[in-house]
This record gives structure tokens, C-alpha cells and sequence, in this order.
RNA sequence: GGGCUUGUAGCUCAGGUGGCUAGAGCGCACCCCUGAUAAGGGUGAGGUCGUCAGUUCAAGUCUGACCAGGCCCA
């Protein structure tokens, strides 16, 4: 191993350029015991069946892989293997679409060779397991990154000037052109992974025919009465004027203004009252502080706070707390928890309402000087009182009372504008931060819009979709970026004294996945699946049934998946499937005159079949009344007397979760590869991304769910743990082309196969190389059966070489050939449960040790030194024949390039062969059977080698063809098996199997001639006809007496 | 902050329902072979099983808290 260190010179000669046979006999004699043998070449080497074959020990894999790729693809191999399994049972895979942007990365790598595994691995086990690739085509990423290229090239001014449709058009004209050019190029880099898919057929969310499909599922849904049109607070991203769903969040650290603010109540009385003080105590204080409010009374109240149970001479407040000062111009009411125990709290001369339990935290926080609690009450005492906005004014026709004057599209009754500005009762509410009050915005937040719901609140959203406030905000305010209100906000608080306290802070905030920027919660019209309201077909809500199907019926791999999902099914909101943007499926809604939207299932097949022959284009170049001709109102219930004639487009698209959550009809349902599906294989995110989406849009068109087994693999992480950092130094190197350069791509799907993938995936460099080590050895393993094979003729095709009648079951060959049996049975079962990493670990064991250590090791002598054609070495190379065979089809699932390579080699296959190991199957028993007391032989040897160890130290017998042993063999275990065999396992000259023998003893058998040629010292070792010293066997073999 | 999850030798991983002096491979050290040779074989040294506290006769294995990660969400 350590060829840099300086070669120790073992013998004093020189090891000759060119020793005669002559020269070399001189050396040979018997008296060579206890010499160091020179380096001298034999002259019986070229006597000997050294190793032949033209596979090399170097893989080349950059030069080779390529090559095979190109081989398998002019064979046709993916349609070939089709073909051999016409008929045979299916397992259905139905591959997950990556996003048509960008180049591929190491996670994809990963993603990509796990399903390949699966794939091969069953359909070399005889099913017919087919892998349709597919890509995600619509959406944002795409649409944002053309848009920048349109600005950048200046097209965008041409654009302009074309109409709203004709521009649509173009834009997405310009993304199909993108998403192409990327799959084009993903596509590449997935052959050059070795993945063997239906590359030229894959599936793209942008065909027609999967349009039409997408919109067949929207029009189930719809029959389902799962799909309604409301206006709710969304998350909306400002830079792309956009709705987004959960899967388009990203979660960064922002830094942000919280503060604390004090409401003004408006009638002190009904304040005090609800915390039950007594008017009558101080009734002059109250009346005179009413008085000097104005001009000085906080300065006089700062002196001195008022006694306990007193009424304070002062107006109080209500102090709620936010994080979103620019959504207090849309505050319509504050809401406490009913349960909790409030305070009236003096602080530094203001008086103000607070839950107790935060009194301590706020006030310290910021840092009053005086704090004294004047009296407590309930939540529910609080319920109803009024209080004044800080700077919304309604006389003035400013915020919501504004608004109410509009009354929005869809019918909204008008809002109670009495109750505005009041103290609701919230179950939400919390201690953990704030005040126990919480500010109530309808129009900016999910539970705010339920407590405004449900009290009869209007839905008041004073910012617009690029972020600026609209006209009934306070003219301060209007037409300004919300985030740069927030600080101006904050001042104008503290300015007219409702500021208590603020604090900039750093927090996780969500943010837009496209542009990185900030998204706030704004009120629109939108579309969603309603995931709890009852589906016609069985009154099950969809969160119901998908609950249901994943509590017991799914299969989880790992069995976490399951808990994973239920929580995330428990806790996901409706789900908003509508986006204002042009790169995507259109929603064929249509809008009449009067406001009123017109969706029904039967229009909505009647687009889904206009897309389907013209692309979703159609949506932007034809009228209502061409996309309705094959629309007949009068036989669609839904239609209600709605006129045709009068309908206008909609502009909405469909989100893109929906698309790839309706691939499972598009694709496997739509081309009849099967349905539903045995499995799904994707990243542990898909548990709320693809998963749940092709789970709920499955369940509710179908009442099934698209899949039976779901297996989620981890993420990258670097040699740390940590996340993986695209910025780092050597990100180069970890891009897939220069991995498949510099370790090959063999190598890689090597290392994917030894991952624990349910948990996070370390990657390194390092590990890559350590990959390839073991790779190399069991490169070196096939390479070592292939070159002692290269004078055996092969079997017939599809017959094992050995088998019983060839191979005593005491016989070195009958152990192995055994031994091969357990490990394919537990190969192919480790694939059945796709456990990889255990396939890795049996396959590079029976490599490593069972064959190199022990089995080649062994039968090294007798296929270098029996005579070519002698029984014995027949057999052995018959065995050796049968475990390539064999090893080559377990590996070929994982080590695609190099198992066809060696398979190739083991068939003597020329250029124009077709012989593939791909379109073979498993071989799980080589149908011989092996003595039971092979086991008890093995653990013999293990113990000889232990004295032989012990040997070198005490007698100094270095070499173990320098002695031989006597085994202790009570039993007559070893008498059953040949004293050859026995002593080539374990690596001596000679074993004498001894029944009375009570331990193992050692031989020094220095003083015993040693074979010229197979230099053993086996007591039969004599000079012979040819004046060289040889065993008998070597004499037979050379041909002399 | 919440849900799910991970933390065993330098590295990658095994260690059903608690009972072992905690295993394997790689790497490392030493040795053999030089007829698998930019190969092959043998032997050996490496671990407070993330930390702390419990339950138990007994805990890597059960419970709780904490620390450090990952994914998803707020």
C-alpha cells in the first residue's frame, strides 16, 4: 500500500531484468527453508492460467458511462424493456415534475437515482414498472424570469402596446420558450444520471392534453361543490402583485417595528364602570381632570398615582401591540379573551387596559418608572366597550366608513358599521407576546377576518396590490408604500401621545420564494378548495377524508411520513388556487355584466375540450362564445339563465400546485399507465407541496387517493449538518456535470445507494471519494472472476454454469454458491422494502469478504496451478461463471454503466452484441446446496488464522505457505470436507484434521521444500524429470514425472 | 413559537418489545504477499452511545428537560 515510502530492499540481489530459467533454478532448491525468497521470475510462471480480460482495472467512467448511454439509447432500451414486460404485472411509479428551471443539483441527483433504483430493481424482478419523467412548466420563477429578460432587452415597450390579450400571449409565448429550453437541458442531465425513463415522451403541464386534464379535475372539484370564489385575506406578494400559496413562502429574518399603542376608550365611564369602580369616590377628581385634559393633566397625574379602587381623573385607554404598524389603518376592532383577567393599569400617568399577567412584561419592557394596577376584570366585562382610532377618522369619510359606501362585488351585505371601533371576545388571544389585546384587522389577517366575520365586520383592505395605500386612508397616508409608512406611522403615534413603547426586532417573516421580498395578508377575491365543507358524493370533507386515507390505508415510508402529514392536513388552511399572473393554466371563469361570476363543471369541460385541441392559448386569442360553443346552458343545472352572450373572461390562473397535484389524472390516469399509483417518491417538503396537493385534488374528484405508498427522502446538508449554502466556495465542484467528471456518475449513484435517505444527507467531497474506494473494490472483484473466466466456455443462455450435479456439497465452490443465495435473497428483499443502503452494505460485503477475503483467496491455487482443464478448476470457474452472472444483475440496478460493462464482458460481448444486463432478472438462487457444516469450517478458519498470527510473533513463520496446521477435530467435522480445500481457506501449505488434537497447532514447515511453482510446501514437493522441484500436482499439471 | 425528525468510534452506518465486556465497513497503525499489483490478504488501536435528571435489580434502548441540526409551518 504505501508505494510513496522508500522500498525496504528485501534480498541483497538485484531482481534481474531478464533471469534465464537457468539462472532462476540455481536459487530453487531444497534447502530454501527460512531464506526470504528471491524476486526472481519462476520459470513455470508462464506454465501458470494467470488473469486475462479486457476489463480494465480503471473505470474510466467519463469516457465509458457516455458511451453506454448512447448504446442503450440507439438499442431503444427503455421501449425494449417495455416490450419484454408486456403483460406481466405492473408496479405503477408515478414520477413527481421538477421545475423546468435552472440546472439540476445534487438534489435532484439524489431524487432521480432513488427512483431509478426502484424502478430497475422491480422490473428486473419481472414487472412491468414504467417511468414517465414530467416537468412543471407553469408559474411564477419562469414568468418572473422572463419578465426581467423583456425589461433588460427593451421588448417589453413593443409589448405594450399590444391589447391585454395579445400581450398575455406574447409573455407566455416567451416562458414556453424558457420552460423548453430547460427541459431540454434537465432533461440531458437526467440520462447522464443514467435514469432509464421514457425521456422522449415525458409529461409537461403545459401540453394541451394535460391542460385539459388539470381542468377536468377543477371541473370534478366543482361537481363536488369543493370550489368557491370569496373574498379572504391571502398571503399577497407585493413585488409580483401576486396571491400565493403556503408552497410559495419562504421564511427569512426581518427586522420589524413592534410597538405598543393606546386606543383611546371613548367613554371613560363605561370603562371604570366595567372594572367596577365607584363613581361616587371621586367624583370631583374625575370631573376636574375632564376638564384640565387638555392643557396639563397627564404632567399633574405623573406626580402622583391615583390610590387602588379610586376612579382615575383621566380618560383611559386600551394598549394593544403589533408588529404591523402599517396595518393599523385598517384596525376595526380589538380583541380580548374572555377568560383572562384584565387590568387598569396607571402608568407614569396614563391610565390603560391591559391583561395582567402582561402588566410586569410590557411595563418593563418599556421601562415605565410608575406602574400601579388600579383594578381587575374579566375579558368578558371588557366585551362591547368602544373605543376611538388613533388617526382614522370616520366623520371624515376615512377608513372603512368610506369603504362601506362601496359595497363590494358578490353581494356582501352592508357592513354594521355600529359595531366598528369595539372590544370583541377572541379564543385566539394569548399571553405568550403583547397585551392581551390584540389589534383586529379584517382586512390583514386570517383569525382577524374570522372574529370580523363573525361579528359582523366589514372586510376593510385599505392597500392596494402594489402595496400603496388607496384613497380612504387618512390623506397623510395615501398613495404610499405601506413599508415605508411604517415608521411615519409610528411617529404620528408618538407624536399625538399613543405610543407607549416601540422596539425594532428581528423575527421570521414569511417571504415571497420569487423575489425574496416581505408578503403581507390582504383581503382579495379568490378562488379555493374548500377543504372542510362536505363533498356531494358522501358529505365528507376533503381534510376528512385525506385524515382518514392517511391514518391507516397510505403506506409511509419511513412510518413518520404519517404523523408528518396528518399534522399538516389538521392544520392547512382552504386552499387558495387562484394567481393574477399569465404563465399558467387559465381558470375559465367568466364574469357577467352585473358582477356576478359563472363557473359550473359543464362549462368548465366545455373549455377543458377546447384546450385540449388548441392549448391553453385559446383562453387568450378566442371570445366567450367560441370557448362555450360546445357549452349548452340548457342542459347545465348550474347555468341558471345565465346569458352566454353577455359573459366576459376572467383573468385568473390556476396555482401550480394544482397542476402537478392533478398529474396523477393527467398522467397516469389520462395515458392509462395505472391508476391509482403504487407509489410516490419525493423530498420530505412534498408532506404539504405535491403530496397533499395530488391527496386533496384526488380525493376530491375521485374519492380515492392517487397513491398507496409514500416515500419521502431527506435533504443535503454539508459535512457540519448545516443547510447547504449555494454561496459557498467550492459550489463548482458540487454541481452534477463536474461530479459526473471528476467521480463519475457510477460512483454517485454508488454513494446514494449506502444513504440512510430518510434523514438529512451529508454531502462532501470526501464522501464522494469514499464512494468511489469502494466502488474500485468491487470493481476489482468482477474484474478478478471476469480475467480467471477468459479460457472457460459460458453456459447456454439462461442455465447456470455449475448446479448440483457439477458441485459436491462439500466442495469450497458449493459454500459460495450458498453463500450467494442468502445475500440475492436478502438483496432483493432490501430492494422490495427499498432499503438501499442495505442492498450497498450485502452487495460490498459478499465482495469484499466473502469473495475476495475468503472464497478467491482459496481458490486462487487451483485456478492459477491445476492443469487448464482439470475437474476441479472447471468447477470452480463454473461457480465463479454463475456469481458474475448473478452479481452483475443485483448490481445492475444501481451501478447501471459498470454491471453492463462487466456483464458485457462476462458474454465476451463484441460492439455489435445486444446483450444487456438490463433486460435480464434477478437471479435469486443458483440452485446449489452447500454442506450444513460449512458454518462450523468457517469459524475453524477464523481461529487458524488467529494462531497463525500467533505463529509469526512466536516462531517466526511470516509467510502462511511457510506452515501448515493441525486442526482439533473431536467431531469429524473436517473429515467430511477435502484436507485441500481446507488448507487453501485457510492460506497454508498442508492441514491434518486431528480428532485428538485439543488446539490448534502450527507447523513450521521452513525446513520442507517448497514448489517452484505453486510454492507450497505440501510434503509431496520432490525434484522432478525437468530438474525443477514441484508438488505432484504442479508436476502433473507441467506435464513431467 | 408549533408539528415531524436526527444526534452511537475520525467518517458512513447496525444495534425488534430494556439484560453486551456496544458491533460492521471505510480510514488509521503494524505485518504478509508481489502470479488480482495505481491490486490482494492478516492483525490491532479507536466510543462518557449529544447533555443533564428520572423510572428500573438493570437504559444506547423507557420518561422529562436541555443543547446542536434538518424539513414544514406561524
Amino acid at each position: 500500500m504505501n508505494r510513496s515510502s522508500t522500498p525496504e530492499p528485501r534480498t541483497s540481489q538485484p531482481a534481474g531484468n531478464s533471469p534465464t530459467p537457468a539462472a532462476a533454478g540455481q536459487h530453487a532448491g531444497p534447502a530454501a527453508g527460512g531464506e526470504k525468497v528471491e524476486k526472481v521470475k519462476s520459470r513455470y510462471k508462464d506454465t501458470l492460467n494467470l488473469l486475462q480480460t479486457g476489463f480494465p482495472m480503471k473505470a474510466s467512467l467519463v469516457q465509458n458511462e457516455p458511451a453506454s448511454v448512447k448504446r442503450w439509447n440507439s438499442a431503444g432500451l427503455y421501449d425494449q424493456v417495455r416490450r419484454d414486460r408486456a403483460g406481466a404485472r405492473k408496479f405503477v411509479f408515478h414520477d413527481g415534475p421538477p421545475y423546468a428551471n435552472g440546472s439540476i443539483h445534487l438534489g435532484h441527483l439524489m431524487n432521480k437515482c432513488l427512483k431509478d433504483f426502484v424502478v430497475r430493481a422491480r422490473t428486473m424482478q419481472g414487472l412491468d414498472c414504467a417511468y414517465v419523467p414530467g416537468w412543471d412548466c407553469h408559474g411564477l420563477p419562469i414568468e418572473h424570469k422572463v419578465m426581467q429578460e423583456l425589461i433588460e432587452s427593451k421588448k417589453i415597450d413593443k409589448l405594450k402596446t399590444l391589447t391585454p390579450d395579445q400581450y398575455r400571449v406574447a409573455v407566455r409565448r416567451e416562458c414556453q420558450k424558457y420552460a423548453e429550453k430547460y427541459i431540454k437541458l434537465q432533461g440531458g442531465q437526467m440520462q447522464r444520471l443514467l435514469t432509464l425513463a421514457d425521456y422522449a415522451n415525458p409529461y409537461l403541464t403545459m401540453s394541451a392534453e394535460y391542460e385539459a386534464a388539470t381542468l377536468e379535475v377543477l371541473a370534478d372539484l366543482l361537481e363536488q361543490g369543493l370550489v368557491y370564489r370569496a373574498l379572504k385575506p391571502v398571503h399577497w406578494s407585493v413585488a409580483n402583485e401576486t396571491a400565493l400559496a403556503e408552497a410559495e413562502l419562504e421564511y427569512y429574518d426581518r427586522e420589524d417595528l413592534s410597538v405598543y399603542v393606546d386606543f383611546e376608550a371613548e367613554s371613560a365611564e363605561a370603562v371604570y364602570d366595567a372594572f367596577g369602580l365607584k363613581e361616587e369616590l371621586n367624583s370631583e377628581d374625575a370631573e376636574s381632570a375632564e376638564t384640565e385634559e387638555e392643557e396639563g393633566g397627564e404632567v399633574e397625574g405623573k406626580s402622583r398615582a391615583p390610590e387602588p379602587g379610586k376612579r382615575p381623573g383621566q380618560r383611559p385607554c386600551f394598549m394593544i401591540w403589533t408588529t404591523t404598524p402599517w396595518t393599523l389603518p385598517a384596525n376595526l376592532a380589538i380583541a380580548v379573551n374572555p377568560d383572562f383577567e384584565y387590568a387598569l393599569v396607571w402608568i407614569d400617568g396614563n391610565v390603560t387596559v391591559l391583561a395582567s399577567e402582561a402588566v410586569p412584561r410590557v411595563t418593563k419592557a418599556g421601562k415605565a418608572e410608575q406602574v400601579r394596577v388600579l383594578a381587575t376584570a374579566p375579558g368578558s366585562k371588557l366585551v362591547g366597550l368602544r373605543y376611538r382610532h388613533p388617526f382614522v377618522d370616520l366623520a371624515r369619510q376615512e377608513g372603512v366608513g368610506s369603504a362601506a359606501l362601496r359595497p363590494p362585488a358578490g353581494g356582501t351585505p352592508a357592513p354594521q358599521l355600529k359595531s366598528v371601533f369595539t372590544v370583541l371576545p377572541a379564543a385566539y388571544v394569548t399571553l405568550e407576546d403583547g397585551t392581551g389585546l390584540v389589534h383586529t384587522a379584517p382586512g390583514h389577517g386570517t383569525e382577524d377576518f374570522q372574529t370580523g366575520k363573525a361579528n359582523g365586520l366589514p372586510v376593510y383592505c385599505p392597500v392596494k396590490g402594489d402595496g400603496a395605500y388607496d384613497d380612504t386612508v387618512p390623506a397623510w397616508l395615501r398613495g404610499r408604500d405601506i413599508w415605508q409608512c411604517n415608521p411615519e406611522i409610528v411617529k404620528h403615534l408618538r407624536d399625538s401621545g399613543h405610543l407607549f413603547y416601540d422596539h425594532a426586532f428581528t423575527h421570521s417573516y414569511p417571504h415571497d420564494w420569487r423575489s425574496k421580498t416581505p408578503v403581507i395578508f390582504r383581503c382579495t377575491e379568490q378562488w379555493f378548495v374548500g377543504v372542510d365543507q362536505p363533498a356531494a358524493r358522501d358529505g365528507k370533507s376533503l381534510r376528512g377524508a385525506a385524515l382518514e386515507w392517511t391514518e391507516a390505508k397510505v403506506g409511509f415510508v419511513p412510518e413518520w411520513g404519517r404523523n408528518r402529514m396528518r399534522g399538516m392536513l389538521e392544520s392547512r388552511p382552504d386552499w387558495c388556487i387562484s394567481r393574477q399572473r399569465a404563465w399558467g393554466l387559465p381558470i375559465p371563469a367568466f364574469f357577467g355584466r352585473d358582477g356576478g361570476v359563472f363557473m359550473t363543471p359543464a362549462s368548465v369541460r366545455a373549455v377543458a375540450n377546447v384546450v385540449r385541441a388548441k392549448g391553453s392559448d385559446a383562453w387568450f386569442t378566442m371570445g366567450p362564445a367560441e370557448l362555450l360553443a360546445g357549452y349548452d346552458p340548457a342542459g347545465d343545472p348550474g347555468a341558471s339563465g345565465v346569458a352566454v352572450g353577455q359573459l366576459q373572461k376572467g383573468h385568473d390562473i390556476l396555482d401550480v400546485w394544482f397542476e402537478s397535484g392533478s398529474s396523477w389524472n393527467a398522467v397516469m390516469r389520462q395515458r392509462g399507465l395505472g391508476y391509482p399509483t403504487d407509489l410516490y417518491l419525493e423530498g420530505s417538503d412534498q408532506h404539504r407541496g405535491w403530496f397533499q396537493v395530488s391527496l386533496l385534488t384526488a380525493l376530491g374528484a375521485s374519492g380515492q387517493p392517487p397513491f398507496r405508498t409514500l416515500l419521502t427522502h431527506g435533504f443535503m446538508v454539508d459535512r457540519d449538518g448545516k443547510k447547504l449554502s449555494k454561496s459557498r466556495p467550492d459550489a463548482a465542484r458540487y454541481e452534477v456535470d463536474s461530479l459526473c467528471t471528476e467521480f463519475g456518475m457510477d460512483v454517485m449513484r454508488w454513494w446514494v445507494c449506502s444513504l440512510t435517505y430518510e434523514n438529512d444527507v451529508k454531502v462532501d467531497l470526501e464522501l464522494f471519494a469514499l464512494a468511489g474506494e469502494s466502488y474500485r473494490k468491487i470493481r476489482n472483484t468482477l474484474r478478478y472472476m471476469l480475467g480467471n473466466l477468459h479460457d472457460f466456455t459460458p453456459p447456454i443462455a439462461g442455465r447456470r454454469a455449475a448446479g448440483p450435479d457439477f458441485v459436491p456439497a462439500s466442495s469450497l465452490d458449493a459454500w459460495v454458491l450458498a453463500e450467494y443465495d442468502a445475500m440475492a435473497r436478502e438483496v432483493t428483499a432490501a430492494y422490495d422494502r427499498y432499503e438501499f443502503r442495505t442492498v450497498h452494505a450485502k452487495l460490498y460485503d459478499f465482495c469484499n469478504e466473502t469473495l475476495s477475503a475468503v472464497y478467491l483467496a482459496a481458490v486462487k491455487d487451483r485456478l492459477y496451478c491445476d492443469k487448464a482443464d482439470s475437474p476441479r478448476r472447471r468447477r470452480t470457474q463454473a461457480a465463479m461463471w454463475d456469481l458474475t452472472e448473478g452479481l452483475c444483475r443485483l448490481l445492475a440496478p444501481v451501478l447501471c454503466h459498470t454491471a453492463d460493462e462487466a456483464y458485457r464482458s462476462l458474454w465476451k460481448a463484441g460492439p455489435d452484441d445486444p446483450r444487456c444486463v438490463h433486460r435480464e432478472t434477478f437471479i435469486t438462487s443458483e440452485g446449489v446446496r452447500a454442506d450444513a457444516r460449512w458454518k462450523e469450517v468457517m469459524e475453524i478458519r477464523e481461529r487458524g488464522q488467529a494462531a497463525l498470527e500467533r505463529a509469526k510473533a512466536e516462531l517466526g513463520v511470516e509467510n502462511p505457505l511457510d506452515a501448515g496446521l493441525v486442526l482439533p477435530d473431536a467431531e469429524h467435522v473436517l473429515a467430511r470436507f477435502d484436507a485441500v480445500d481446507l488448507a487453501d481457506l485457510m492460506g497454508v501449505s498442508l492441514v491434518r484434521a486431528d480428532a485428538a488434537a485439543k488446539e490448534i497447532q502450527v507447523l513450521d514447515l521452513r525446513d520442507q521444500p517448497r514448489c517452484e511453482r505453486c510454492w507450497k510446501r505440501d510434503g509431496t514437493v520432490k525434484a522432478r524429470s525437468d530438474g525443477g522441484m514441484l508438488s505432484d500436482r504442479d508436476a502433473v499439471a507441467v506435464g513431467v514425472t
